[in-house]
DNA sequence: GTGACTTTGTGCGCGTATTCACAAAGGCTT
DNA sequence: AAGCCTTTGTGAATACGCGCACAAAGTCAC
């Protein structure tokens, strides 16, 4: 197998859902590590990672033929081979605006230095938070914004505002250059094309849990407490459903 | 349109990504509420959602016929009815376990009171935290976690402890007689078959965003600064990844 | 060196999701 | 009241993702 046939076969294209789940077993991958394993076959390390082991190993084929038949896959290469393709074997600067609850956690969060995510600076409007020192960083003023994504050489910003501030957040950290936002905010925001965001949402996660949950107890068209029409549209008896 | 066909109409299924915008929806539609906004269009609400209107018209279509030919959606009414099929019309009693950060700035979030979720307990096991008060509830100790989860009807657990805690709690919750699990913490979970279980995981959505930034940029096998075999098995020159 | 055994890599069929495009439906104007 | 205009709801086509099942490939025992 050679260097030429690896790249035909990662092509310019590994599925999005592969994507997302190369974390997962790399995550899994990283934990057999620590446990002194060598080698693991994809039977094994689907279980660990909570997947289907064909999925597992079609995803894998994606980044090439890494593993050897009747034995399994070396657990030191597979990370190695993960890592560089997700781009973790490179430094990725990180900012993180918004230092309440969520951005504290954020900072203090174990998952980022471990990963090759370095968080340059920590923000906020919020005076009295600026200048506090949190996990050896300082907090400062969103002012500095420019300065501190020019300086640093920022390229993924992590976005924990109020969501009234998100949107207008998210045009200055483009405006200053950064092309990745990951955003906690409970909006949608707008970005060029060429700008990646992903969200994550913790109430909506919630939700969807609440709709499942509902669904075990019998459904809303079911034998619920409430049944379809007996609010038809003109009573004005809706829930009342305010933003966070 | 009687509720008999709306209730052929919804059937047994909605589809799963359906119900993981309805949550999405529902807060472009609160914000239109807030702002006075009576009637709304497919487009417009696609728009503001981010989403395609053929895919939010066929999403709305699953819930039932709730839209006027050549005039929209009646913004109120579209809120109760997608409320009603979250399950967001009862309230959703839920623990958080785990009062680090996150379990902090979980307690705190507007968007589960706003939508039906009360939180009934913040339980942790360290014991400098037992007993702080964090937005007028006391944390209790971990002992006390049947007896809240039985005490307050808790349904739904959300788990924010440390990874290698939280396979335990979560069987505890289980054992308990929650049957819904948020978990924050980054381990993949164990659950009966009966139980969901949803996660959330901060460094993996960066680690995605981490992919693509590396695509713009040329990719691994591309124009990187690294090409494939210039550390070839046997080499160990790997990156060091260690877990949070 | 040979044969039995294990495990990978993938072709294939199936179900789900997405998008297009348009007929049906309702409102509004004149 | 008649016709025009807007917008929904959905059939049809396409794309995508998943998992089975198996041939190919490699190891290991003897």
């Amino acid at each position: 197998m050679t260097s030429r046939q690896n790249r035909d076969r990662a092509e310019r294209g590994i599925p999005e859902a592969t994507v997302a789940r190369l974390p997962v077993y790399l995550r899994a991958l990283t934990g057999l590590q620590e446990r002194g394993v060598a080698t693991v076959s994809s039977e094994e390390l689907a279980a660990a990672a909570g997947v289907n082991s064909a999925k597992l190993r079609k995803d894998l084929s994606h980044l090439g033929s890494y593993g050897t038949r009747g034995v399994g896959y070396e657990v030191e290469y597979l990370v190695y081979q993960i890592s560089r393709e997700l781009g973790l074997t490179q430094d990725w600067v990180v900012a993180i605006i918004g230092v309440g609850n969520l951005g504290r956690a954020l900072a203090g969060y174990g998952g980022f230095a471990s990963r090759g995510f370095r968080v340059a600076g920590l923000l906020d409007a919020d005076e009295s938070i600026v200048g506090q020192e949190i996990y050896g960083m300082t907090v400062e003023h969103i002012d500095r914004l420019e300065d501190v994504i020019a300086g640093h050489g920022v390229s993924i910003a992590v976005i924990a505002t109020p969501a009234a501030a998100a949107q207008g957040v998210c045009d200055r950290v483009v405006a200053a250059g950064v092309t990745s936002v990951l955003n906690f905010a409970p909006v949608v925001l707008t970005v060029p094309d060429e700008v990646d965001v992903r969200k994550v949402d913790l109430s909506i996660e919630l939700q969807i849990l609440a709709f499942h949950e509902q669904r075990k107890a019998g459904g809303p068209d079911g034998l619920g407490p409430l049944d379809a029409d007996e609010t038809p549209p003109g009573t004005t008896q809706y829930v009342e459903a305010v933003d966070a």
